[in-house]
RNA sequence: UACCCGGUGGUGUAAUUGGUAACACAGAGGUUUUUGGUACCUCCAUUCAUGGUUCGAGUCCAUGCCGGGUAGCCA
């Protein structure tokens, strides 16, 4: 057993459900879990809470995780998605060594042991349309009524299912179904589809066949055939746990233990397959990557790291009720991360040019900056200095009140590595705006720190303009408005919640020297204004940095209140 | 109005399984600081309601209230 539950960590209860199986024996001490997306579509932070489970679950006990595609629909399923789904669960950091399986697979297996269930008497064949089934169903007050074809004989049933395989009729005209209860107060029990006919080229099987499982066929299956122990799923599948069992009751074979979690959700994001879908449609987004997207593609994108993903999901521990995740514990996980191994840099994102006037006119010197430090081995480099710097127009106000302690006409700041200054003019256009702004230096301040002990209010990055290196930012916020974008107002759909400012690209921004080869999706500190990640448009000469999180910002903060 | 599941601070999770509400995020205030970053400190709930069992209930029982899920030939 792992060192967590040596030490008596809290367990979540899915977890404290292995941990009891481990010790009573009811597995012979196995743990099999199983991460089982269905490939239409890509993955998503709450696939990643999903993920971090299973497979979190299996190395801690000592097990294993298979990663299986749930393909058992060829009319929305593609390789383009098994392949960004591998990518995606690689990239978090998890590992199925060899357990990679396809549900479609065992589609023989799953057909032999229909037959079966014919055979028992269990399953009949069904001419009834769509329309007709949903009709004879019943509600939630009122039982369902038998099939007419429901009492067909095994050697009947048995042929026309063969003739089902053989293609031998037209989609939607028959189906095989179970035979269970159609006055079982749980729907899922009312005689269920287990196969439907669809000529369709399935992405795996191509046109072997044009009969396919459902779902709750299907999966139990699956998991059976995989020996898993723990079949971990959503809490919609809660209803289906009785028909999970059924199956593999009536079919005699090993059965895995359904448990039911809830999915994720967060504050300001949307996560269902069909609105993200919407979204990349509709190109309110760029694609299902753009860095303002939930998905793990989005999110990698955007600077997020895998282990700011996988602690995110280890402190929002699993539960059986829905509950709301405040984005800002992702963003604390991010920052967390983040301020540990991101190197620091200095980039000036709305420039504004400062002549320091007392500084030779020719002369570049070296300082010594520091890369981070929150981790000593990340050594310092040098970054030149001469008598133009650029600095963030946001950085200087004219008219100052009490509370900003950054440039102002006559009071002295660092510059930060470099030297004190102190503000003696502005230049204006015709318009009024400022133009430059003239300093003078202390040569005695070099490096940051006064001789004579005076101090400073702030600090401000800079880079200078001489050797600075063009680029683009591309600002991010929440991608909607509203914290639950899902509770729409009537005739809105969630679209309506849209942040008009969810992207804002800054194209003049100046950026250190040291930046020039930086390599796509490497993540930076700009020092006092967030994280940054090299976007994956970034090329040489055109460089690119989205803005993963910003700093936790106290004058941002003064400013908001004060307002 | 059927069936299933669930209710602990603003948010998310804990509570030795009946022993006197803990941790984190957010928020407020403060200390340190060559990032208004980081780090550190302080403050911020008597557990949906009402009854009951008990020396003792967030934990057990009853009733009620509230929230979620379920009527695809999707998963």
């Amino acid at each position: 057993m792992s060192e967590q539950n040596d030490n008596q960590q809290k367990l979540d209860f899915v977890r404290q459900i292995v941990a009891d199986d481990c010790q009573s024996g009811k597995w012979d001490g196995r743990v099999v879990t199983r991460f089982p997306p269905e490939p239409n579509g890509y993955l998503h932070i709450g696939h990643a809470k999903s993920i971090c489970l299973n497979f979190g679950i299996a190395s801690e006990f000592g097990g294993k995780c298979h990663l299986r595609f749930d393909d058992t629909n060829p009319e929305k399923e593609e390789q383009e998605y098994v392949d960004s789904i591998i990518e995606d669960v690689k990239w978090l950091g998890w590992d199925w060594g060899q357990n990679l399986f396809f549900g479609s697979d065992y589609f023989q297996q799953m057909y032999d042991w229909a037959v079966e269930l014919i055979k028992k008497g269990k399953a009949y064949v069904c001419d009834l349309t769509g329309e007709e089934i949903r009709q004879t169903r019943g509600t939630p007050t009122q039982p369902g009524k038998d099939s007419p074809y429901r009492n067909r004989s095994v050697d009947e049933n048995l042929d026309l299912f063969e003739k089902m395989r053989k293609g031998e009729f037209p989609d939607g005209s028959k189906t095989l179904r179970a035979k269970i209860d159609m006055a079982s107060p749980n729907f899922n029990l009312r005689d269920p589809v287990m196969y439907r006919i669809v000529h369709a080229s399935h992405h795996r099987t191509a046109d072997n066949w044009c009969i396919y499982p459902m779902y709750d066929w299907a999966h139990g299956l699956e998991d059976s055939i995989e020996k898993i122990t723990h079949s971990i799923c959503t809490l919609e599948f809660e209803n289906h746990r009785p028909l999970y069992d059924w199956f593999l009751d009536q079919l005699g074979i090993y059965h895995p233990q359904q448990i039911e979690f809830a999915r994720l959700n967060l504050t300001y994001t949307v996560m269902s397959k069909r609105k993200l879908l919407k979204l990349v449609q509709e190109k309110l987004v760029a694609g299902w990557d753009d860095p303002r997207m939930p998905t793990i593609g989005g999110m990698r994108r955007r600077g997020f790291s895998p282990s700011a993903i996988r602690n995110f999901c280890d402190k929002i521990s699993v539960n059986k009720f829905n509950s709301t995740i405040d984005f800002a514990l992702l963003q604390h996980c991010l920052r967390e991360d983040l301020n540990k191994t991101s190197p620091r840099v200095m980039a000036v994102l709305n420039p504004v040019k400062v002549v320091i006037e007392n500084y030779p006119e020719d002369k570049v010197e070296y300082l010594d900056a520091i890369n981070n430090p929150e981790d000593p081995t990340a050594g310092s480099r040098q970054i030149p200095f001469s008598r133009e710097i650029y600095i963030e127009r946001d950085d200087f106000m004219e008219d100052a009140p009490k509370k900003f302690f950054r440039l102002t006409p006559g009071r002295e700041v660092r510059l930060r590595y470099a030297y004190f200054i102190i503000c003696t003019s502005v230049i204006k256009d015709p318009a009024g705006n400022i133009t430059e702004i003239h300093c003078t230096y202390d040569p005695a301040t070099k490096g940051g720190d006064a001789p004579d002990g005076r101090k400073v209010k702030s600090t401000l990055h800079w880079v200078c303009a001489k050797n600075a290196i063009d680029a683009e930012a591309r600002m991010y916020e929440h991608l909607f408005t509203k914290e639950n974008p899902d509770d729409v107002e009537e005739g809105k759909d969630f679209t309506a919640y849209l942040n008009p400012n969810s992207l804002n690209v800054l194209s003049n921004c100046k950026v250190e020297p040291y930046l020039k080869d930086v390599k796509s999706l490497s993540r930076w500190q700009f020092e006092r204004l967030g994280y940054f990640c090299v976007d994956t448009d970034s090329k040489d000469g055109k460089l690119i940095f989205n803005r993963t999180a910003t700093l936790r910002d106290e004058w941002a903060k003064i400013q908001q209140n004060s307002k």
